[in-house]
DNA sequence: TAGAACTATGTTAGCGCTAACATGGTAGCG
DNA sequence: CGCTACCATGTTAGCGCTAACATAGTTCTA
């Protein structure tokens, strides 16, 4: 009775639930009257707006918003792909993301790719599959086949974290320059024999470059670069770890300028357990300025990078895009800022 | 030339990209085997399956997944619903998900409450229209209206975090025994003067079932059971600021029975500042068995709670479902554990 | 006051894909 | 050898919605 004839013979997933012209009937108005009354409600007359949004109630109509999008060929589903969730930067990015993008209408689809360029080239490959409005990825290092679709696809992309030659839109911070800051920082507090200790650096290249910039400066001193790298990504323990690894590979070592802070503060703490002085016996840097390493003592020394900034920055020059607005900046660097702790 | 011809004099969003159709010309079958040789290629014969994956190659065809989801109505997209991505513990959970799911070909669909209760219902309409395949959310309060929608809906639908009487499925830990057991082993060493400090456990109300446990113990035990209640959900600073107010308004308090690691970390570290020996002066306890509170020294008196663990067994259980195979549990208990830590 | 301009609603034709049924060919069986 | 069984492929008819065009009524303009 509520449910559609079946035509003639021919059987179908009929899906039960009401439908759009369930509610058209139910306020006595043609099916693309309903549609407008939902979607664009200023283009109907309010008394049969009204009509419809009762029969919609009455109805229990939800909309089926696959059906929509592929009637106007677009989903308002923005991709996000990230290298990993359990990194708290990337998360902090994607909530600047989702909070800007949410309160829009948008919804985000997640993508992890783990680190795995093949992998995203997969997610990349099924995001278009979903007509997506946008898409979001973390970094600029994409495999070949994965630059190839993006490079046919007439939607925005936007490549966040790090500066560089981008697809389309980039937000990011200059890293290099981050590892240069950094370094200038711990010659001029007097340092001499530093060790970067980073982790996973084919992985993490945003530290690699970073790396880079802390070379450039060292070897600008006249002073040797020695490296630890170490095989877990972050965490406290593994900083810990690096720590033990420096103290018996480089005795003479002086200060530490670590990849993150979690392996920072992993060190920091580690030194506190072992008896040593921080920053006299051994100063401890970091990278990223999380709430952890400002509550320690020593107050961590590191960088202040604006994740959930970037995040937004990013959603709202999509989203500028997105309401046809000329593009304003295809690229934007968020900057970043040095915290001197007590910890160097 | 590549493009249909459009239909007489009405034009139509002709979105440019190469179709099934596309493909089946190519390959020299019709679409429906081309359909077949991509989602059942069992079904379709060797010769005739490397013609059409050639032929997607030449091509360059990315599958339309809303017109496939429309189509067969169902959407391989699992909607998740959590009330906050700032903290750590969801972003767990989502991760057990997600590693499970995405393997299984499955998509996540992210929505964030901000622990909004109408925010949730609109989040799950929404997703109902997505067509979801299952659904999962976090906590088992919400709307009435949104207990409607999901009862109305035929499809799995997992509530993850604490054990009660759910919709259909249900994985979590019992909160309330979780509060019992840390208020006993507080007991157990001798503390007599405890405090808890909460925070928003209006919205947190899993931290008040914690409460709940932890004063049936204390009153059991013919003690007072005072609360301190903070106004931000978890954080160090927060913590820290927890540790003063305790001091202050209960001088005598010789224990802190913390309603997440967040804040217990923040008072040992605060605790560390202010010269106060951790636990001689002040005993200090925690929830969630985070990495943090376990690189501190004294190592935090906390427990451990395996949330990726049960991310995992949600999505396998749900996986179980959508296989057609019989339910095994309706509901799971994970448990947790009791980390002695030195902070007690 | 004719006709342009606008408003409110309706009709038609798909969006790109797959479920259901149909068909022809090849084994398998007693 | 006529039968069923099965395999590989094709034809047809939508899934539920909205873009494009159409139509009738109303207001504005010169």
């Amino acid at each position: 009775m509520s449910n559609h004839e079946p035509s003639r013979t021919r059987r179908r997933r009929g899906s039960a639930h009401p439908t759009l012209k369930d509610v058209a009937e139910a306020a006595g108005v043609s099916s693309i009257t309903a549609s407008r009354a939902l979607n664009t409600p200023e283009r109907v007359n309010e008394e049969t707006r009204k009509r419809v949004l009762q029969a919609v109630d009455r109805v229990g109509y939800v909309p089926n918003l696959i059906a929509g999008s592929l009637a106007s060929a677009s989903s308002r589903f923005i991709a996000v792909i990230v290298p990993s969730l359990a990194n708290t930067v990337f998360i902090e990015v994607i909530k600047g993301l989702q909070d800007t993008f949410e309160s829009r209408g948008y919804q985000i689809l997640l993508g992890n790719t783990d680190y795995d360029l093949q992998r995203e080239q997969q997610l990349v490959r099924t995001f278009l599959g979903w007509s997506c409005s946008a898409l979001v990825t973390a970094g600029l290092r994409h495999s070949e086949g994965c630059r190839t679709l993006l490079s046919n696809w007439d939607k925005p992309i936007m490549e966040v974290m790090e500066l560089g030659k981008a697809q389309d839109l980039n937000v990011g911070l200059d890293h290099e320059e981050a590892g240069r800051c950094m370094a200038r920082h711990l010659l001029e507090r007097g340092y001499r024999s530093i060790v970067y200790v980073g982790a996973c650096m084919d992985r993490d290249y945003r530290a690699g470059m970073r790396f880079a910039g802390h070379c450039q400066v060292l070897e600008g001193a006249g002073l040797e670069a020695p490296l630890i790298e170490l095989d877990q990504l972050g965490s406290l323990a593994a900083g810990a770890a690096g720590l033990d690894r420096v103290r018996e590979a480089f005795p003479s070592a002086r200060a530490i300028h670590f990849a993150n802070d979690d392996l920072a503060t992993g060190a920091l703490l580690h030194a506190q357990r072992l008896g040593l002085r921080v920053p006299v016996d051994m100063a401890i840097a970091g990278f990223n300025g999380l709430p952890l390493g400002q509550h320690v003592t020593p107050r961590l020394t590191t960088i202040q990078s604006p994740r959930e900034t970037m995040g937004r920055l990013a959603a709202e020059e999509i989203l500028r895009r997105l309401d046809g607005k000329r593009v304003t900046r295809r690229q934007q660097d968020v900057g970043f800022q040095l915290l001197g702790g007590q910890s160097t």
